[in-house]
DNA sequence: CACTTGACCTGTCCGC
DNA sequence: TGCGGACAGGTCAAGT
């Protein structure tokens, strides 16, 4: 479910919390999450100090002052969260006579998950689905939640880390300021043949594009998901440079979306999904044209279209 | 070579 | 109520 503007939601997070902060202990529950050797951990990462966070695609980048980098991608369930230790984490609240509130929960029960906006993951971690904890100095820990296991953290040298395939494959950024809209049309003409959803899912082609955002952004240009790559006119492919970049920065602005586990480097959640137009809204209306939206299957993922708005053309 | 499908995992939801 | 199966979606390996 991260997708750029998640990845990069959580990377703003992260860049105000973690640089100068010195790991003192890593711990890790399964050897996929954080594949690397003991030694090399304790070597470069037990220690270390970060100098900064960045992000490549849905990828992150924390920058440590022993010329490591940790290498992060989140994939579809992974959550980075920094707690840090705060007084009233260790204290109960008192009232005014200087007495234990009654009927406070000094660990609250209430999980992220259970549809209350508010509710706090923070408080109850780690669990079950953590795979990484990382421990400061100040004894503030950064989780790295994970349920469905796919997600990974790896430790590289700094130097090594362009010459990673997956950075040597991806394509360009699609926000940064020297993209153009024509840099857009000729990366699609590198997948002619394909459909328009599968070309903007392939991070060789265009880096950070989900499904979300993907279907989001076709909806907006009124083009079908299916239309193959040839068929779609320059005026077509500008419009939808536009689109995504309404969305991709929409989305940014709102914390991402968040559908079951997104969650920020505080634990919360985005609220994109509260503007998405097509995205999981099979069986609601159109915000055009009020047509029921439709849920389908394309490049093998579920896709959500409007019928009227965004017509098959095979021309 | 271009493109599509399956595997990696866990949790949830739906139908029987 | 329990149970099997479909589904969720990012990426790479394997298949067509």
């Amino acid at each position: 479910m991260p997708e750029l503007p998640e990845v990069e939601t959580v990377r703003i997070g992260l860049a105000k919390l973690l640089p100068g902060r010195k790991i003192t202990s890593v711990t890790s529950d399964w050897e996929k999450s954080f594949p690397n050797a003991k030694s090399d951990v304790d070597t470069f990462l037990i220690g270390a100090m970060v100098l900064r966070v960045r992000r490549r695609a849905k990828v992150l980048l924390i920058d440590f002052d022993t010329e490591y980098s940790l290498v992060i991608h989140l994939k579809m369930t992974g959550q980075l969260v920094f707690v840090s230790k705060h007084p009233e984490d260790k204290h109960p609240k008192l009232n005014s006579n200087g007495e234990v509130k009654t009927g406070q929960k000094l660990k609250p029960e209430i999980r992220f998950g259970a549809g209350h906006p508010n509710d706090s993951l923070i408080s109850t971690l780690p669990d079950r689905s953590t795979r990484v904890i990382l421990t400061f100095l100040d004894n503030s820990h950064l989780y790295f939640n994970d349920q469905r296991k796919f997600g990974w953290m790896k430790l590289f040298p700094a130097v090594e880390v362009p010459s990673i395939d997956f950075f040597k494959r991806v394509g360009p950024e699609p926000l940064a300021d020297d993209f153009t809209s024509d840099d857009f049309k000729q990366r699609l003409a590198r997948r002619p043949r394909t459909t328009i959803k599968a070309a903007l899912l392939d991070q060789s082609v265009i880096a950070g594009v989900g499904n979300i955002y993907a279907d989001e952004s076709l909806w907006g240009a009124r083009i079908h998901p299916a239309t193959r790559v040839d068929l779609i006119s320059s005026k077509k492919s500008h419009t939808l440079y536009d689109e995504l970049q309404f969305v991709l920065r929409l989305a940014i602005e709102k914390g991402g979306s968040t559908d079951k586990n997104y969650v920020n480097a505080e634990g919360k959640r985005g609220s994109y999904m509260d503007f998405a137009r097509v995205f999981r809204r099979e069986g609601l209306a159109c915000p055009r044209c009020s047509t029921l939206i439709v849920k389908s299957r394309v490049a093998g993922r579920g896709t959500h279209t409007c019928p009227r708005c965004q017509k098959l053309t095979k021309e």
